[in-house]
DNA sequence: TTGAAATATGTTATATTATAACAAAGCGTA
DNA sequence: TACGCTTTGTTATAATATAACATATTTCAA
C-alpha cells in the first residue's frame, strides 16, 4: 500500500513549481495568470492547489501580504510553526530557521498557562541589501 | 503649544468606538455597516479611519483574519510589536502583554545577525472555554 | 486677517482577493 | 462493472481594499 501523504494533483505540481521557482512571494491572481498556459482557467483552481500546499507544508501565506512562498525548510513538516523576515522596502521575504526561537515559541504558555499548538511570527524590518 | 498625537477626527473616534465597543475582532465591512447611521458613507472613510488609527496603537489588525480590534494594552504604545491568540474554534482574539515574549522578540536576531524594528505574532490554539 | 498648505471628508468607480455552487471527469477497488 | 472518493472544470458572486478626484475644514504664518 502506497503512502499518498506526499502525492501532489496535476494543478498542485504546476502551482508548487511556479512558487518555488520565484524569487519573492507571489499572490494567487499573478499565479493565475502565469498558469493559464498550462491550462488552469480559474481562481478555484489556483486556490484550491494552495490550500492543499500549505496544508502539506510546501508553502505557506504570508498574512500581512496575502501572498505565497516555497517553504524553504527543506518541506516544512512543522507547518504549524513559521517565522518570516520582510524587507519594508524591497519586500524580500525570508523564511526564518531558528531551533531556539521555535523551541521559545511553541513552549511559550500566557498568564493563563494557555499553550497554542500554531503560530505564525512576522518579522519586519530593512533587508541587508536596503540597509545600505 | 497642543499636542496632536492623541488628536482623533470625527471618522475615527466613530469608527474606534465601535470596535472598542465589540467583543469581537470587526471586519471592516461590518464596521461600514454599523456607522452608516451615523453618517458614513463609504469603504474610503472606514479604512481611512482603521489606517490612521493602527498607525496610532489604538487598534491592530489581524491579519490572518482580516479583521481589527481594539488595543488591550492602555493604548499600545508598541503598536510595532504585537501579539495575539486566536481560538480555532469561537474566533475569540485575546491580545497578549507579555514583558519578557515581547524583549525576546524585540532582542532577536536571525542568523545573519539582522534585527528587527516591527513584528507580528499570531498564536493558534482552543481558548479556555472551547477546550472544555 | 487672509490665503496657501495640510488634513480630513465625500463620492463614484474599480481593483484585488477569495469562495459558493454545481457539474463532470478520473481513479482505486470491491 | 459500479460505487465511493478526489480532483478538476466552470460560472457566478462575495468579500476585501484602493484609485482618483472633488470638496470642505483646519492650521498657521505672512
Ligand atoms: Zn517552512
Ligand atoms: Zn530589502
Ligand atoms: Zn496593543
Ligand atoms: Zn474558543
Amino acid at each position: 500500500m502506497t503512502q499518498k501523504i506526499d502525492f501532489l494533483s496535476k494543478n498542485q505540481q504546476i502551482v508548487l513549481e511556479i512558487i518555488e521557482k520565484a524569487k519573492e512571494p507571489l499572490k494567487a491572481y499573478s499565479i493565475l495568470f502565469s498558469v493559464q498556459k498550462k491550462g488552469i482557467k480559474g481562481p478555484p483552481q489556483v486556490y484550491r492547489a494552495l490550500d492543499r500546499l500549505i496544508k502539506l507544508g510546501k508553502i505557506h501565506k504570508i498574512e500581512s501580504k496575502n501572498a505565497f512562498v516555497a517553504c524553504k525548510n527543506d518541506n516544512c513538516t512543522i507547518s504549524n510553526a513559521t517565522a518570516f523576515s520582510i524587507c519594508d522596502n524591497c519586500e524580500m521575504v525570508t523564511e526564518i530557521s531558528n531551533p531556539k526561537l521555535s523551541k521559545y515559541l511553541t513552549n511559550f504558555q500566557d498568564e493563563t498557562g494557555m499553550r497554542y499548538n500554531k503560530y505564525n511570527l512576522e518579522f519586519f524590518g530593512l533587508c541587508k541589501k536596503c540597509k545600505k
